[in-house]
DNA sequence: TGCCAGGCCTTCC
DNA sequence: GGAAGGCATGGC
């Protein structure tokens, strides 16, 4: 078992609960079971430990410390926040210990264009049902698992295929993109390279794309921390504590405001405006 | 039963 | 270019 001595604030349940991801579970004993792009591991705190087991050790400390972004110092970024925005830190604080989990981008991709329009169970049930389907399956503590499909292995899928994964209305938008995907008409590691603007517009002109799926692959997959999804509890909070109404008012506040961390802000604002009712 | 879920597309002015 | 309606599915 991998131990590893956490000395900044860390909150497991929050980050991997707060709806980043989507294919976990949480077991009697308080631990989780989380599914990563490459193998499986069962994760929970012990005192100032995470300790960590996995289906595949390799690597195993890296992995970890890169997947829960653990070298990321945040107490930096909130001073900063704090420093532009006193009224952030009841926020901030509430979500003190998140952190952004590192995705893969691809099932990231898939993830946020199911994710329209739609519940978080019914999203992890699809993205659940698609891996049962079409990826590799592993073996861990005597139970089966799925890794996530990659790009050629959805090549053949159907439009009535994904219909019996549940996702409804969104097979086209799948369909799609992994056909552009594998006729190179569309090239993931490229937005790497995009700078904000010219990564969003690449995202959105994809059919099942708009404004707030493209936010949350770049916040979550690329790290692109200066990019950030406008929605309804945003809305709530920004009208609320700040008495700014509209999407494009929000935007150029938090531009303003948060600067590079602007999505790092929002997720905290997020997370306050939706947990913390009443 | 009806409404909503971290929207987006198409159609119609 | 902006508003209105439609869209699969499941939970409440």
């Amino acid at each position: 078992m991998l131990k590893l001595r956490i000395n900044k604030p860390f909150d497991l349940e929050n980050t991997i609960t707060c709806g980043q991801i989507f294919r976990f579970k949480k077991n009697n004993d308080d631990s989780y079971t989380v599914i990563l792009s490459d193998r499986v591991i069962n994760v929970f705190m012990d005192k100032e430990y995470l300790c960590v087991t996995s289906n595949n050790e390799e690597d195993l400390e890296n992995v970890i410390i890169n997947y829960f972004d653990l070298n990321n110092d945040y107490d930096k970024i909130i001073d900063e926040l704090v420093k532009n925005d006193k009224k952030i830190s009841n926020a901030a604080m509430f979500s003190k210990g998140l952190k952004f989990i590192k995705q893969e981008p691809f099932e990231t991709l898939i993830e946020y264009i199911i994710s329209a329009n739609n519940g978080v169970n019914n999203i992890g049930n699809s993205l659940n049902l698609i891996a049962q389907k079409y990826g590799k399956k592993v073996i861990f503590e005597n139970k089966e698992y799925y890794l996530f499909p990659n790009a050629k292995d959805l090549k053949d899928v159907s439009l009535e295929d994904f219909r019996n994964c549940k996702v409804g209305f969104r097979d086209k938008y799948l369909k799609e993109v992994i056909y552009k995907i594998n006729n190179n008409e569309f090239n993931l590691d490229l937005l790497y390279e995009l700078d904000d603007n010219e990564a969003l517009k690449v995202l959105m002109e994809i059919n099942g794309i708009g404004p707030k799926v493209a936010s949350c692959i770049l916040l979550f997959a690329y790290q692109k921390y200066k990019v950030f999804p406008v929605d309804t509890w945003v809305k709530k909070i920004m009208k609320s504590d700040y008495n700014i109404e509209g999407e494009e008012n929000i935007r150029s506040y938090a531009k303003k405001t948060y600067g590079n961390y602007s999505g790092i802000a929002i997720q905290y604002l997020f997370n306050y405006s939706r947990n913390n009712k009443e």
